[in-house]
DNA sequence: CGCGAGCTTGATAGTCATCAACGCAGGTGG
DNA sequence: CCACCTGCGTTGATGACTATCAAGCTCGCG
């Protein structure tokens, strides 16, 4: 049974994965069969699952966007990662038990609920994936490094602008920008929540982001116009996303 | 050949992972044996490793303390993480090639320079592990996380505070503390460059934070006079360092 | 049509950065 | 043994950046 890519439920992670190594169609339609067996719909601004929590399932978002957050007792959240089609919430689920944080929606989201054993079978029958799912992991921890210099040392316009960036680059990844433009369905009080601003604030530094010319943000939708200049000037460089990897090489059965 | 814990040279990993799960005898000696394959001598305010660097070996803080940081072209700094004994520089070596932060010292460090082929051949021999340093790398990004909620929602206050309370209790873990003092190697600019302040407002927030009578610190040494309500105070849950795990009752050979 | 969510704008205040200077202690060299 | 230097901590004055408060706006929706 050949699945054309286009129609596999996990074809964002596949899409994904390959960054870092080739997969086989064996190793592929395994891991979609994995995202077929159960599946799971979250409306737009819902809770996955809370801090506090213990994962029956592997969570892996098929479709949508999605964030993990943490709550102060006081109210004040802070936005610590987004989950984009690929992603997968709650890899540590078998080790740590215990969900540190939550993850919530931002659109409605299509998830598949991967039983933890099934998942370590297929792990274990190919090496190659769960390398690959070590590097998504270790690049996840990396971007998490990023966040945290991006509200530790950047200003409030550099901040937002390196979060445009990353988002736009992601999605390029998995295939979802139409040209220079791509979705981002969230509202400027989830972006202040990500970058510890202000809405006010946020609204201002959009503006001010606006006058440069070089994005136009309106109706979900993000342009940025001359990439490589904006991420110049909002001081991104994509090395920690850890793309165009030498391991693409190393290849499995179709090349 | 029974070592005494206090004679490993990878004591402080072993005492960490043994917050996780128990380690037979020959788990903890394979790891020191490791350990002593090769040592390296870095001397304080000097760098481990730089970004961009491919790493040949996965070092080990046996001694002393580290931190991974990053720079901004202009010079801007911000340290992302404390590398304490017993943490590992570069778990990810072998899969992400290029450092995409440098680590630098605090303090003199021992380093132990472990070859990855030697750490694969353990790590595959030794299934728990393997399982106890995914365990240390998930608490890794976990508490990468928490800065980031940290310098993206805190007053300087409880940003501090919280920073003196994480430092507190991981010494705790790997017994170096003195009742509730232990060593505090920081300067006010690295403690400033961690938690996203100048070095003046540190200064001042650490006064604050003394006059509070919780805490006392100067010549290096910090204490914490009532860590449970200073914990309330700068908003300190440790549940996201992931230490107290059920899986510690999963036993190796000696009980 | 009224309502609410999200976006926008203006005014004001507070937190924190910056600049500049001084004190203090340990280390170096004469 | 003392002058000097340097790294670190401390203090005061000033101003920038960002939060907060309050209100108006727009648009999709019941």
């Amino acid at each position: 049974m050949l699945l054309g890519i286009g129609h596999a439920l996990a074809q964002y992670l596949i899409r994904k994965l390959e960054h870092y190594t080739r997969l086989s169609s064996e190793e592929k339609e395994s891991l979609d069969a994995l995202a077929r067996l159960r599946t799971r719909r979250v409306r737009a601004r819902d809770d996955i699952i809370h801090e506090g929590d213990v994962p029956q399932f592997i969570n892996l978002v098929l479709d949508g966007w999605a964030c993990r957050y943490k709550t102060l007792e006081d109210g004040r959240r802070q936005i610590v990662a987004y989950l984009l089609p690929g992603d997968v919430c709650d890899i540590g689920a078998p080790i740590l038990r215990e969900m540190d944080h939550s993850i919530g929606t931002i659109t409605a989201v299509t998830l598949a609920e991967i039983p933890l054993d099934a998942a370590e079978q297929l792990l274990m029958a190919h090496p190659r994936l769960m390398q690959a799912l070590c590097w998504d992991a270790l690049t996840a921890a990396s971007i998490q490094r990023e966040w945290t210099v991006n509200v530790g040392q950047r200003t409030a316009f550099e901040r937002l602008g390196h979060l445009l960036c990353e988002l736009f680059v992601r999605m390029r990844v998995l295939g979802l920008t139409r040209g220079s433009s791509c979705d981002l369905p969230l509202t400027q009080a989830e972006i202040a929540d990500t970058i510890g601003l202000s809405v006010v604030h946020v609204n201002r530094t959009l503006q001010e982001l606006r006058s440069t010319g070089f994005i136009t943000l309106g109706g979900r939708e993000l342009t940025i116009h001359k990439l490589e200049s904006f991420e110049r000037v909002v001081l991104f460089n994509q090395n920690y996303l850890h793309l165009s990897h030498e391991g693409r090489h190393l290849d499995a059965d179709e090349t």
